[in-house]
DNA sequence: CAATACAGTGGGTGTGCACCCACTATAGGT
DNA sequence: ACCTATAGTGGGTGCACACCCACTGTATTG
């Protein structure tokens, strides 16, 4: 009689759990599709932050993205040895490395959009597109209201 | 000229991304608020399913939470040391541990989704109540529709 | 009563993530 | 020239989480 499946509804009424349990779903449906790819999700984060903003100095990704520089040089290593990025010394302070998507590296991050999308549309099959919107403007609303802390 | 702080549009404009994020801040600042008691997510998890549904076996307990069996043996041994459940054999059936919440167990089963309430007022401070009606409603039926993967 | 199945449990493994330190090369100040 | 600060990098640590196996007790089946 006990449907031994059905999740607590002390938990479902927390839009916290909800929230932290839709999220963790989509990331890691965009992750698995990452991963056929040989990619994780910092490898698109540095290529959205290259494409949208311009070449930038390692040290700027870190701060950008909230990472460690180590763990930015990393990621970076393994975009330049796929052609997805050139790094170039800086010729005034020859400690700096420039970093720049390539045309192959900008050409990934729309495929990797696409993913998302694809993420998304499979996650959000339940809504409207206007509801899908609202959803978004919401988020998006809750996330900038959000002071960056430690928790990002 | 650049900040160098602001978040990739390309990014932001992906439902999946914000989900993520925002999923993410809410489970680390609850996590967080139950870390100063001692206690991990699992630990309200256990205590939400016994205290909605009445007592469990510990297997109907994993397969409710989809949980290792010997995960939750150890989150139930753990909430057993602190007089939160109560653990018994079940006569008929010996083999059978039957868990149930304590009224200490019940309270502080209360006592945490406050604490829940209190990291959602902080989180979704921007939206009117309206709005986080709204938003509970659309993340809902986002997660009812979610066929339970293995990525949950 | 033998053989098989199942509940619980202790212990271990692998993974992803964030963080940190030490070291180099280079700049910049005085 | 020296001294201090900074950019990048290689390597490691700690943690949370999910997963899995071996083993003990108990039930069930024929």
């Amino acid at each position: 009689m006990n449907e031994p499946t059905a999740v607590p509804p002390s938990l479902l009424d927390l839009s916290t759990y909800l929230l932290s349990r839709t999220g963790k779903t989509a990331r890691a449906r965009l992750a698995e599709r990452l991963a056929d790819r040989g990619l994780r999700l910092w490898h698109m984060a540095v290529l959205a932050a290259l494409t949208d903003f311009g070449p930038h100095v390692q040290r700027d990704l870190a701060v950008r993205l909230s990472v460690d520089p180590s763990d930015i040089a990393k990621v970076v290593d393994e975009l330049a040895a796929a052609g997805r990025v050139d790094r170039s010394r800086d010729a005034a302070d020859r400690r700096r490395i420039r970093v720049t998507a390539t045309d192959t590296g900008r050409a990934l991050l729309r495929e990797l959009q696409d993913e998302a999308e694809a993420v998304q549309a499979e996650l959000l099959a339940p809504l409207s597109r206007a509801e899908r919107t609202q959803l978004h403007g919401l988020l998006r609303r809750v996330f900038d209201g959000t002071p960056s802390g430690p928790d990002d």
